[in-house]
Order: C-alpha cells, then structure tokens, then sequence
DNA sequence: AGCGTATAGTTTGGCATCAAACTAAATGCC
DNA sequence: GGCATTTAGTTTGATGCCAAACTATACGCT
C-alpha cells in the first residue's frame, strides 16, 4: 500500500473518521438479501413507532387480522400464516385472552386444538390498529410510487412463496 | 349467525380444521410492510441454511464485507452502516477477534475509537462467504427476473432511507 | 382393545436484537 | 488548568424469535 493515510483506500478527515462519510457497500449495494433486510428493518421501525401512539405491540396487529379474518383458526394454522413459529405464539395468545381480545375454545372434535375468535372488544381494537396501519401504508405508497406498487408486491410474495 | 358450521364464513373440513386450506389474508394480502416481513425472513432463512453449509453465521457476512471495503472502520460507523445497534456489534467483534478474522486497534489520535481490520484470516474465509453468497443472490435474481431487478432494488433502498 | 405413530400446543434453552445506564476519553468553555 | 458536555464502546435487562424436548390427545393398524 501505497498511499498516505493508511486506511487502505477510503478518505477520512484527519482523525481516521469519516465526517460522516461515505461508506463503500461493496457487493452489498446491488444485493437483494442486504437491501431486503433494510427496507423491513425501516418499515418495522416506522410501524413500530406508530404502534405505540396507539399502545400496542406491532406484532399484534398481523395476528388480529387473521384471526378476524379467519375465525375459528387454530393456532398451528395462524402461526404458519404468519410466518412464525408455533411456540411463537404461545405468549401471544396469552397475552391477548388476558386482555380480553380473543376467546379460545378446545374443539370438541378434537380437544387438542384450540378455535380462536375476536371478542367484541378485540374488534374494536383491530379497528384502531387498522387504522393505525393505513397510515403507514400510504406512507410506503407514497414512497414506491403507485406505478411500481403492485409489481413490487408480487415480487416479495415470490420471494415468500418461491425460496428453497 | 345462522351457518352450519359455525366458523363464521370459513370453509373447514369436518373437524374444523381448513385442510392446508386457504387463508383468507384480509388487507394483509396487499400490504407492504407484511409482504415486506414475509419475504425478507423467507430470504433470510434460505440464507441461513446456507451459511451452515460453509460453518458461517448469517450476521457475519455483512460485517466482514462492510470491514474489508472500509479498512479502519471504527465500531460505530459499522453499527450505522450495517443498520444495528452499535451494542448489538460488541459481541460480533469480540468473536472475530477471537477466531482471528479481524484486528483491532485503538486509534492513536483518539483512544476510545477502535480500528476494524480483515486478517488474510479474515479475508480468506470472507471469499468462501461471498461465493456462498453469490449463489443465494443468484437464485433470488431468478425469482425476482432481470428486468425488474435494478428497480426492484431501488424501490428497497428507497423505503430504507426514506422513512420517517 | 392395544400399541405405535402423528398432531396441537407448551416448555425450555439459546440467540440476536434494542434501549438505557454506564465508563472512559475528548472537546469546549471559562 | 478545571469542569460540563459530547462521543466510542461496553454492560445490563427486556423482548421476540426459533428449535428441540415434552405432554396430551387422536388416529391407524392389527
């Protein structure tokens, strides 16, 4: 190496910091696994934000919908739609009988699995989450642009769906 | 409600059970930010599971790369441009350090920054990772197609940064 | 009926992460 | 020089997640 500052290549203000400075990304630029991993990491973080002005946990809301959506469905059926697993939901499902959000009930064809369903105060909440939710998916619309919007989304469910 | 079978609009075989039935997704179907989480965790695992092949952790990949196209990084610039907690980087560096990977060294013009550096250790080991990594990329490019790619990347990059 | 296997949900253990409190060093102001 | 403020990194505590072990029901085969 040649140069004078010793940091092999990236330009730094005289104490070895980049005054904020541009860092080289390397392949992880044009990569789709890294830029992946960002935009959710943003996306979560500006959801989760919203989620408190409203007092609730981000990841309540997707269980919500489901179950509103789905009513009856069993656990293993709800953790797999979305994407977690089972034991996952254990405390999930805890917390939100305990507050009065959602009913389970042992089936009685089968007294292994449980149904559940929203209460009407658990609707009610979906309600406001929803809400919640729409705002912050106008404000990713507005960033992808409403060209791009429905191919993107079919882009990410291949990915969901597609991966082996 | 007046159904049959009580699952208040669902379809169920007779136990009540979908059988690996449909989901009825709601808004959820077309949302970005549940899109978004589905596919970056679908990707992710694939990667995972890769990683394994070659004894890797997933997390290191991007470290390894952010360090070798920036010799002299320092912990917090790292932090920042790997999108975590710097504290979430403490027990990563300890660990590189450990295995030889990396090389840390104080800063002389400023004793509370550290210098992050690839051993030939390091670099060597991250080649293996990149070829792993090109080989997942590969096969998320096949999903995604050519023509889509570059926008579909920027689209990401877009939601990243351009959150609030 | 009885036994082996499969399934629904829970428990346990470990890991990655963040946020807040903390330590040590640097900077700025007087 | 001395003291308040900022900054780099570590520690601690809490959360959410997964995978594997576990419990209890159910199913299937003979």
């Amino acid at each position: 190496m040649h140069g004078t500052n010793g940091t092999g290549g990236r330009l730094r203000g005289r104490n070895g910091l980049a005054a904020a400075g541009p860092i080289n990304f390397g392949p992880l630029a044009y990569w789709v696994g890294f830029n992946l991993r960002m935009a959710q990491e943003a996306a979560f973080q500006a959801f989760s934000r919203r989620s408190q002005e409203i007092g609730e946990s981000p990841g309540r809301f997707a269980t919500l919908t489901l179950i509103a959506r789905n009513p009856g469905i069993s656990q293993t059926e709800l953790s797999q739609a979305n994407g977690r697993d089972k034991s996952s939901l254990t405390p999930v499902v805890e917390d939100l009988v305990r507050r009065g959000l959602i009913e389970r009930k042992r089936m009685d064809s089968d007294r292994r699995t449980y149904r559940l369903n929203l209460t009407p105060a658990g609707k009610k909440v979906l309600t406001t989450m929803t809400r919640c939710a729409r705002r912050h998916e106008r404000n990713l619309d507005h960033l992808i642009g409403a060209r791009d919007r429905k191919r993107f989304i079919q882009i990410l469910k291949k990915i969901a769906a597609g991966i082996e």
